[in-house]
DNA sequence: TATCAAGGTATCGTTGTGCGATACTTTGTG
DNA sequence: CACAAAGTATCGCACAACGATACCTTGATA
């Protein structure tokens, strides 16, 4: 829970063991099981992952405050994997398709992603509008299935994409089902940045509408991520009554009010998450 | 290409060197810059990944041919770093939502996808049908985007998924527009096993097929994948004519014949695949 | 076309990380 | 309740992986 994960170490000059003690390090004297060169491994992974195009290799060894020698290896070495690929021309390394193995195997071995697609088809079918799900990652939402109608959200239709919690109506949702001191735990463990002008950042209005969601049994954001998308969102929970991820959807303001959605969108996305809401997680 | 990566190697007896040289051993040899450690992990990764459920570390250890010290060592270092899930009541390991982030950058850096995203989900619109985008990966085509209809295909509709190149739509449309003395060696370089009754497994007549599929500019197959299946695809190629993916469409054989697919499906298949087919890849 | 800096590649000697073994603890099964 | 099977903790040694550095390649500038 409360665990945060291998922070982005400060930078290093070039090549060197110097500076103070480093994340990895820490972590090795206080584990003897922990293997440093796999966190490293897996932070030119992620680098090059995050930055959403190819990078040289000095980039990377910069990006991710490894030295020279160490992205050296490191990017040999996965890419003789096949998790990355180096162009002979531009002499860059990117993601291979490699990585949507390892995607595949999370989805497929998720039940509620394997229960919850029929019913999300379904779904998208009868209303003729997007239709996502997403669960939480610490203080995130994360799309884990998403069936895009119409062109719009052009390429933020991708599965991995994140989003606060604190805005997403995904996030919402999740959060009004759970203990309502930890919901606001996480809500404050993380600065409420506004990513639009319509982001509420006022931390009794988010947990207002936190409290909202409960009552109503969803959640309908009005622009808080993306202008011109409104989204609602119901969770979907486990048999102890746990939330465990949320049905959303999203609709452009273009064809839609927040009143629409409340009053159209919301009965239907919530009738979606209790179908997905089989007491077997 | 011809490279095949860590095929896995014989499973040893308990916690031992013993036994003969090993793939890792091998390429550390050969290569000074590779680190072994990080190829063990991700031998674990993707035991995980593929076992498609939960696992215990005993089983972990087995199936990746590592010992059992190994095996804790590295469980125990993805877990911290978040890419497993133990679960504290049956202490087996699960893939996490983790995955999706390095499967979220390739998505999001590969231009091919971005860039066909939005004609996929106007194809789909349009004709109401299944539409899939996918490229090659070794022997297999692999499924990149996604976009189901009707509650068919039951959990079938995951990306990453693989299909061998021989007997999909997708990688007869490939193989199609590949120089054909390599096409051939690809087709050659693995037992053609049948995956229904209607499985071409004859090299000629998959060679036919994909002759076919080289005048006619798309590739239809008759239920060669899964029984109840018809599916057409295009290819799409870049700058020069090389094929970098294909666009897929599948349907039920319950409302649609073969010559259905052929004279309705693949003009609008073809048409995606060419407004795909930018010359900027 | 020549010059040069910046980035990429190859090599090396040393050392501390990660190795396999094994003892210990917990779990659940007959 | 006893026992086997699975999971966890600990240890000392060896050599794999480390950072440094020297050597190429590339492409930018004049």
């Amino acid at each position: 829970m409360g665990e945060d994960r291998a922070g982005a170490a400060g930078l290093r000059a070039k090549n060197g063991p110097s500076g103070a003690e480093d994340a990895a390090a820490e972590a090795a004297r206080a584990d003897p099981l922990f293997i440093a060169a796999i966190e490293r491994a897996m932070r030119v992974l992620e680098t090059v992952s995050a930055n959403h195009a190819p990078m040289s290799l000095t980039e990377i060894a910069a990006a991710s405050g490894l030295g020279k020698s160490a992205a050296q290896r490191l990017t040999h070495t996965l890419s003789g994997l096949g998790y990355l690929r180096k162009d002979p021309e531009t002499r860059r390394y990117a993601m291979t398709v490699r990585a949507l193995d390892l995607a595949h195997g999370f989805l497929s071995a998720d039940p509620m992603i394997n229960n919850g697609l029929l019913h999300l088809i379904d779904a998208r079918e009868r209303n003729g509008e997007t239709v996502n799900m997403g669960r939480l990652d610490g203080t995130d939402f994360i799309y884990v299935v998403r069936l895009p109608a119409r062109r719009m959200n052009v390429a933020a239709a991708l599965i991995g994409r994140r989003q606060p919690a604190y805005c997403a109506s995904g996030g919402r949702a999740i959060l009004s089902r759970m203990d309502p001191a930890e919901a606001e735990a996480l809500i404050d463990s993380r600065p409420l940045r506004a990513l639009t002008p319509m982001t509420l950042t006022d931390r009794g209005a988010v947990l207002e509408r936190i409290e909202q969601a409960r009552r109503e049994g969803f959640s309908a954001t009005d622009q808080e991520v993306l202008l011109g998308e409104l989204a609602v969102s119901a969770p979907i929970t486990d048999r102890n009554g746990a939330p465990v991820g949320a049905v959303q959807s999203s609709v452009s303001t273009a064809s839609w009010t927040l009143e629409m959605v409340r009053e159209r969108l919301a009965p239907r996305v919530m009738e979606t998450a209790r179908l997905i809401s089989a007491p077997r997680y």
